[in-house]
DNA sequence: GGGGCTATGTATCTTTTGCTACGGAATCCT
DNA sequence: AGGATTCCGTAGCAAAAGATACATAGCCCC
């Protein structure tokens, strides 16, 4: 079956027991979904824990003013952990999931990853180190979105997010949902960004030019922290 | 020994097996802590799970500006998460913990706890419970804050948070801080609330006069929610 | 009952956001 | 090439939030 091979690339489903290979074998789904499709709900009851084999998936609020914002992303290898949270609380998904690009989702049903959970250690890992990992980028991004304008906000996502060349490939749409702003707000603090020479905009794209500029606008000298 | 009996006066640590009772009875220690004491610090690193057996916790983010925002409340019987979060990452505790009263708190060591978990499945069921509560408690919050203003998320607060009688005690600095702005902000809203008979101010507390008109105020008119 | 302290009620000014609108540039498709 | 579409830059206005300042009211304690 290959969705189980894709799966076991991965670390914590590589080091399983028979049994628990058994266990996962039968009850695994394969799940593809094209870019922009919307995966997941908010609302809707969770089936089972979902681990993304590869795209990426993006979990976002959605406000009643239409106000997206993004809440975190996932990667290859990793797992949903909402729906995880869901699953073990019986609650409904609390947020929507959208496939950022065509991705390859493994699903493994509810009452499967419990009894998984139950006997394998690495799966209780996995899933304590999921949600602990999660717990924290939620933490970040709270405190984040409270201590800080979106000017830093932006100047903190733009660092965080760009690729290896120091560029960000994403429309100023994009950015603005993200942040869960405007478009109109993120053009503003761009410009006012491209005239200190802090980065280049083009099509769809923002390219760093001053590395520690910009990080100067996250942390405005030294950051106290200490009161 | 007194803690323990505290201790297991909470459904998680009362049906613990002979041995893991044995290991819990080792490592327990007893700590108290007076009203407005901090308990923990950013960046320190964290030696145990804390179960509160009474009072209450606050757990908040402290700005570089020096704003706080209080993420969430941790009750008696509850664990806090981010310790546990901590404890299973080893990563340094992401934020402040203070007494809003005087309060004791039973602390088990890392080791122990983690000794605790591998054996015990209802201590598994607790972590990933609490979690899991965690991981909705800062979805909902971060929804909030990123989809509502000032005026909304405080009404909200208050209808929260109030007492069965209506009424919240607390000085509007608290609100403040709670919410992450200032004290004029407070104010502002709520002499604005007052002016419109929702509450009524006193020091130290706000009463809630008009439920209804409160709700509308955190939802205006049926939250559509359906684009 | 009065001093000292804390909490509240306002007022004003500035900065930041949100919203609406429009023109121009880059890209895609045929 | 040419037309449609998407994306970007900018402007202007109104609402919200932050900062500073000061007067007043309630409370505790002596």
């Amino acid at each position: 079956m290959r969705t189980l091979d894709e799966l076991e690339r991965f670390e914590p489903f590589h080091s399983l027991s028979e049994e628990g290979r058994r266990l996962l074998v039968k009850g695994l789904v394969r799940k593809e979904c094209s870019r922009g499709e919307v995966t997941l709900y908010k609302g809707q009851p969770v089936s089972g824990a979902y681990v993304v084999l590869a795209g990426r998936l993006r979990v976002f609020s959605l406000a009643p003013n239409g106000t997206e914002a993004t809440l975190y992303f996932i990667e290859p290898g990793e797992t949903c952990v909402l729906a995880l949270n869901c699953l073990f609380n019986d609650l409904l998904y609390p947020a929507w999931v959208q496939a950022e690009i065509g991705s390859t989702i493994a699903l493994i049903p509810g009452a499967v990853y419990r009894k998984l959970f139950e006997r394998e250690t690495t799966i209780q890992n996995l899933t304590v180190h999921t949600l602990s990992t999660l717990v924290f980028r939620l933490m970040s991004e709270l405190e984040l979105v409270h201590s800080s304008h979106h000017r830093q906000r932006l100047a903190n996502f733009i660092l965080m997010q760009s690729a290896s060349d120091g560029v960000l490939r994403m429309t100023q749409q994009q950015l603005a949902q993200h942040l869960g702003t405007t478009r109109e707000v993120v053009a503003r603090l761009l410009s006012e960004f491209s005239a200190n020479g802090l980065v280049r905009t083009q099509r769809g794209a923002v390219a760093i030019k001053d590395l520690f500029g910009l990080r100067r606008v996250v942390a405005p000298e030294g950051d106290g922290s200490k009161e």
